[in-house]
DNA sequence: AAGATGACTAACT
DNA sequence: AAGTTAGCCATCT
């Protein structure tokens, strides 16, 4: 037991709880469509905390299969370096589902959050 | 314990 | 349009 000097109760827990709300807003991005870290942080219940979502999404067991390429940031790009790997893997996923890059920009407004509302009110503009 | 980091963002130049 | 600055805040070193 030695001297017993613990510093309180319990062993530090790493507060990871918030991650899960995370991961469960990405999980239900509809596919075809994006949501920026912004998003994704403020619906999640912390909106200061877009560059959090990075974070949680690295933390991610593989096995959840969470659609982590469908998160991007407010300017539609993809947060990666343009010359990693990473990034052409996200981009790949995305134009598998349909998303269009023009320029290396995603249109938020067709494939974003409000997009997603706008095919609500007016059903599939194509 | 204190400074650096980052899958961010909005505002400004 | 493209680069810079300031604010952000839990983690990491």
């Amino acid at each position: 037991m030695s001297t017993g000097a613990e510093t309180g109760t319990g062993p530090d827990k790493p507060d990871r709880e918030w991650a899960k709300h995370v991961w469960q807003v990405v999980r239900d991005i509809p596919e075809g469509h994006v949501l920026t870290y912004g998003d994704v942080a403020r619906l999640s219940g912390n909106p200061r905390w877009a560059r959090r979502v990075g974070q949680a999404m690295h933390w991610a067991p593989r096995a959840m299969e969470l659609p982590w390429h469908r998160v991007i940031n407010a300017q539609g790009r993809i947060s990666f370096p343009k010359d990693s790997p990473a990034y052409q893997r996200q981009k790949d996923r995305l134009e598998d589902e349909g998303v269009v890059f023009v320029k290396g920009r995603v249109d938020l407004a067709r494939y974003g959050y409000q997009g997603a509302l706008d095919k609500i009110f007016w059903a599939d503009p194509e």
